[in-house]
Parts: C-alpha cells; structure tokens; sequence
DNA sequence: CATGCGAATGATAATCGTTCTTATTTGCAT
DNA sequence: ATGCAAATAAGAACGATTATCATTCGCATG
C-alpha cells in the first residue's frame, strides 16, 4: 500500500479504502476495472469496503484526474489509470480483452471536422469493436 | 400514419404502435431520440403506448435495421432512423444538439489501425464532444 | 498523546434505464 | 366471421449507480 502522497496532492484524505482501490489499479493485470471488478477483487482479497464506497472513490479519482472513466458498450463504467497520454480503445467482442491505440491522423482529422462545423472539442470517444481471431484470444471458440 | 410496407418487408405485423414509433422518427424534428422521448411524444399526441412496448419495439426496430441504436453519455440508449449511411456524431455539451459527420480518412485509418493489431472491426463509434459556442446554440449562457 | 470535529465509510434504501412476466388484446390468414 | 399465434400494456423485476444517514476514522490541535 504506497502513494498517500498521491491522494495528499489530490485533495483527498488518505483513507484505508481509498489507498486500496489505487493499489488495485497499479497492481492489477487488467487496466481497465469496473466498479464491480474493483468491488470483487477487493472482498476476495479479504478486504472489507463497501460497494457504495468504491462507486464513491473511483468518482472522486476520476475527478481528481487519478483514473479516466469509459463507456464501452454494455452500460457499466469502466475505469483506467491516467497516465496522462490520451489513446483511444479497441474492444474484442469475443473476449472482452481492450487494447490501446493513437492516432496521429485520427485526432488531427477529428479537430479539422470539428472546426469545419463550428464546434470546439472538449472530449472525445472512439472505440472500435472488433474480433482479435488469432490465437491471442483466450475466449475464442 | 403510413408505411405499413416498411414492416411487413421486415417480417414484422403491422400493429398500431409499430406504425406510430416508426412515424415519429420519419416526421419528428430532432432524428436522435431515446425510448423516453418517444414515450413521451407518444403520450403527447394522445397515443396511448405503454413504455414496455417503446423499447420491445425499439429493439425490434433496430435487429430489423430500421433504426440504429448509439450509447452517447449519460447512460441512456439514443435511437436514429437508418438512412443506410455510416456517419459519426458530435454533440454539443452546452445544448445537447447532435449532428453528424463522416470523414473517409478516419474510418480508412481505423481499417489501418485494427489490422496493424490483428483486429478485424466489427463496428466502431466515434463521438466527439464538444461547444457549438456560436449563435446557433440556444442554450447557450 | 488525548480529543474533537468534519470528512469518509458502509449498510441500506432509492433511483434510473431497461427487461421480464403474464393476462389480455390484436392482426390477419382462413 | 373466427381462431390462433403474435403483440400489447401494466407492473414487477433487474442491474448499475446514487442518495441517505448513523457510525467510524483521519488528522490537526492543544
């Protein structure tokens, strides 16, 4: 359990819950965790938080600029670590498995249309859905 | 209320309420509208549809490919009339207002991207948000 | 180091969008 | 006309998330 000072910096008090939920997401083999993966994770780790308390944290860390939210399809949430590098995501449907990418010509083509509207982008999301066939894909009939 | 051939050429009975929800989105002013909204616009009109309905036939709507279904934030699923074009959307964060674009050099660069990782694509959305700051946004402060 | 106060937690209820269940009604081929 | 499968409507049920609120905790202060 490191890195109260990241929660200090943040604004936030270093709480037991709270230190867990980022050890998670450092520690993790997945990057991207939904708040019941978190939730899940945590109880089987013999830790004992309370699921309205996650929800709770990982909207303050999304706040504080800690994790980046997503919404894949699927309705829940899912959350990153936010290690400043912005990157889009591409999603197996059979396996679930999300994997990151950036673009050059994608991001400057999306202000060049953005600006042709008369728009001024703040955000943006692109997922692709797609099938990983090869062999890489545990889930794969 | 016209139409009935729509439904019948996609192996659906025409009923009343299949007639008025496709009539709306064919007569209705703004193209993107959630199962809420057509509810509501039905009740409006005097029509008396239960929410039940809406989304069963939303959905039917949409696996016949009359309507497509896309997840824009805010949780809620927002549903078009198929034109049988593939566009992308920008959505004003100020009004709400959507308006839709296509660009060839994002969708050949997404082709690009997927392939390099060994992804064939199913399907991708692509939504940027953003101010339409100008005069043209009523809800503009 | 005790201690007090406001912030944080966790159990639970509530909410929101959506889907399921089931009894009733409807479209439509006969 | 009429019968039957398909469709409907009302409400219960559901999954994800948020709100409520009494209890507990972090932490600055004396």
């Amino acid at each position: 359990m490191h890195h109260p000072d990241h929660l200090k910096s943040a604004g936030l008090k270093s709480t037991l819950p709270r230190l867990k939920v980022l050890d998670l997401f450092e520690n993790s083999e997945e990057r991207h965790l939904s708040a019941e993966d978190v939730y899940k994770q945590l109880l089987n780790s013999g830790e004992d938080v309370g699921l309205a308390t996650v929800y709770r944290v990982l909207t303050q860390f999304e706040q504080a600029g800690l994790l980046v939210r997503h919404h894949f399809e699927g309705g829940k949430s899912v959350f990153e670590l936010n290690k400043g590098d912005h990157h889009d995501h591409i999603v197996c449907l059979q396996c679930g498995h999300v994997e990151e990418f950036y673009d050059t010509a994608i991001e400057s083509r999306q202000e060049k249309v953005a600006t042709k509207l008369g728009f001024i982008i703040r955000d943006h999301s692109l997922h692709i859905y797609a099938d990983c066939s090869k062999k890489k894909c545990p889930h794969k009939p």
